[in-house]
DNA sequence: AAATATATTTAGATTTGTCTAAAATAAATT
DNA sequence: AATTTATTTTAGACAAATCTAAATATATTT
């Protein structure tokens, strides 16, 4: 079966959102979509007529077995893009959410694949997040906030919570990506603001950011200092893994 | 300005039929995007209030410059994608259409000039048309179809006409491809029909046809002969370029 | 030139996705 | 427990793109 590109935006919204929470209210999508409540409502119904919702009138609402499948889909072909335009078109990690976000609803399930070996069955997108494989698996890893991490212990960076642009600006300008190794140095009681110890590899240092403004590509030479510090606020949304 | 993928649509099958014909008809529009005359009708008010159309009721209609502009915009991004399925995910000429259909509609114009760069900035795309450049400019060259081809003249497949699965299938397996060197050996005057000689590089010998079908992947050995009998039909169909 | 046939446009309806404003339900507070 | 506040749903409207059926304009024939 076939969705229109705004039920597939509903659906991968809510399978965000459960995965978070559980249920999902109205109001949550509602603000994840921009949109308003009542066409969220709207929605809603057409999603339940659909079987893929289980939803009850004012009591909340999260995806069946094939509306999570659907949501996985959408997930994997909106991942394996990013990947595509930063391995292969070279964009920064922070320029291709907004074009991926295009290119999922594409339909042709051949594609998707072709894709997929094209790039060699990548396990992880460009900000660290899984790619569900051809059958929808998606592989989980444990991973902890940097607030979580113990102090001195190596761990490497995994994934971004929040992706916005301006996130991610900053972590690069501060030289931490996915895959950076680091260590907690100090932990400052007074802001739970964090110093943090960054292991660069030759790789790292050389990096720098391009930014497309206005048709024009930009470098900017980053910061490579090896020890930065990082707000809670930032601190809460790195996360990494780190052994045993 | 953005534009819906409808309106795109249609200024993209406009352009295509204006380049053929001049002046574009209510019918023959409707025709070609399969649907009726009353929704040409309704769109086309639509499409020159917008002022990329010159219309009167009744009298015909085409592009204006700045409709002109936009349709080749899309005709570059299909005609990119094109290229890109071929030669990167190796789909078989005649699989691509669809897909690109739907990928000349991705709005970002960084991607479309990242893209082109990524591929080395194809000329033309795997049926032989040109692909016009970032600023719109497309390179028309002087070709003929085979019936009009002098006997014994040699040259090289350049584009297809008709490019529907069924021609290009039947054209794959006769080993005819863009850029085959062929000559006119006979033309038979009951009805039109040629047989060409065809001079095949080694690379074409070996080539074989990938097909999917439910998901697997099937591959066909072509017939390797080097003389063909084409009909009439499929001539007119077939366009060459030759020296002097 | 009148009659017939073809092509095109208009009028009015339908579907999808959205909205605002009002009503209904649930949750929180006193 | 009653009242207030917040959330969710319904009712009714609107824009975009399409359709059918009817009306109008143009082209072709006799």
């Amino acid at each position: 079966m076939k969705y229109s590109t705004s039920k597939e935006n509903y659906v991968k919204a809510i399978f965000h959102l459960q995965e978070a929470h559980g249920l999902v209210t109205t109001n949550a999508l509602a603000n994840e979509l921009q949109t308003r409540a009542a066409s969220v409502t709207d929605m809603l119904k057409k999603l339940k007529n659909q079987k893929l919702l289980i939803y009850e009138k004012y009591k909340g609402f999260k995806l069946n077995q094939e509306g999570r499948k659907i949501a996985l889909q959408i997930v994997r072909k909106h991942r394996l893009w990013e990947y595509f335009l930063v391995e292969k078109l070279h964009f920064g990690w922070d320029e291709v959410h907004e074009i991926a976000e295009e290119l999922e609803h594409i339909s042709s399930v051949a594609l998707v694949d072709r894709l997929d070996e094209f790039l060699g069955f990548p396990k992880s997108d460009p900000h660290g997040d899984p790619i569900p494989d051809s059958q929808g698996k998606l592989i989980a890893r444990v991973q902890v906030d940097l607030l979580q991490l113990p102090i001195k212990k190596s761990a490497r960076v995994s994934s971004i919570g929040d992706q916005s642009p301006e996130m991610l600006e900053l972590l690069t300008h501060k030289n931490i990506g996915i895959g950076t190794k680091l260590e907690v140095q100090k932990k400052f009681m007074f802001d739970n603001s964090l110093e943090v110890k960054l292991e660069l590899s030759g790789k790292e240092m050389k990096t720098v950011q391009s930014e497309t403004d206005g048709g024009k590509t930009i470098k900017k030479q980053m910061n490579n200092r090896p020890l930065v510090t990082i707000s809670e606020h930032v601190a809460k949304n790195v996360f990494v893994t780190y052994e045993e």
